[in-house]
DNA sequence: TATGATCGTTCATAGTATGAACAAATTACA
DNA sequence: TGTAATTTGTTCATACTATGAACGATCATA
């Protein structure tokens, strides 16, 4: 029995070390593909990131846009300032309050916005094709469950 | 046939957008991780990430730092001189070669190394305890799986 | 019409990262 | 042995990511 649990330590052990190698490089990898990205499409990854909330709605407001990306307020300012010197996006004056402007993008950001939506879809497609179908919703199912444990551990640690 | 070709591009599509957004939630649960280290051991995550080298080694070359961390040589010498002053780290010049500067970590420096260590032990080991016994060897295989198939992915795109 | 809350901006500060230019030291070779 | 080429680490200019305090303008409300 003490046997037994020293074999499932070492097991445990073992796997500690792999999952935390593996994640690594994993995240390695999603590192590089935003430095792709931001090359490829010529702008600051956070730039793309925030063209990107545009996909689903018209109008954003300086706070939503702080939410959904989850920074300060004043980074957004600072984003927004770029875009619109790059004439990927335009500040108007919300006409029922002008404390809120309302932000939206220009037929260019538009654009931009899509193309990356496309290549990112693509990349994620790709992904897929290397495996085959079993493992497709294998790798779906396991991932959520990681995901599940790490908000978990994470909840454990406040 | 038409019918199942396109069941299946659904399928697919659907699968794409699930694969995005899981790993996009794996790296934040991660980006929050570094975070919270970094405030729980009061330095730069760069700074950690650099006194973790030095559990395998004793002594460390800037160029040797720099392979590693992936990063710039002019970058390790910023996290070296910081890491320098808040005396976590010493830079000697190699006797045997006076261009070479061999750097090490002092008592206070390795102690920090291994606190580090043991925590990221802790929370990769909880992370496995939030599963059973089969899910853990499925999530490391699959987990496997994703790395392959994003390196192949990565291949395709240069 | 005061006052308290909300919204976005400005500013100071810090962290992450690169690449060009450089000085010092070493190696290679003619 | 002396010179050219290479290696090593540093400095500096630059850019990107990010925060939080302070602030002015605006709005809601009492």
């Amino acid at each position: 029995m003490n046997d037994h649990n020293e074999i499932n330590g070492e097991m445990l052990n073992y796997q500690t070390m792999r999952l935390r190698d593996i994640i690594a490089e994993i995240v390695q990898c999603c590192d590089d593909r935003k430095l792709y990205e931001s090359r490829k499409f010529g702008l600051p990854y956070s730039e793309l990131k925030c063209l990107m909330l545009f996909l689903g709605e018209r109008y954003l407001t300086v706070k939503g846009i702080a939410e959904k990306l989850d920074v300060a307020k004043s980074r957004v300012t600072t984003i927004l300032d770029r875009l619109i010197e790059k004439r990927f996006a335009e500040r108007i004056v919300d006409p029922k309050d002008a404390r809120i402007k309302l932000i939206s993008l220009t037929p260019k950001g538009k654009k931009k916005a899509e193309q990356l939506k496309d290549h990112q879809r693509k990349i994620h497609g790709r992904l897929l094709l290397e495996m085959n179908n079993e493992e497709r919703k294998n790798v779906l199912s396991h991932l959520e469950l990681l995901r599940t444990a790490m908000e978990a551990v994470k909840e454990q640690m406040v």
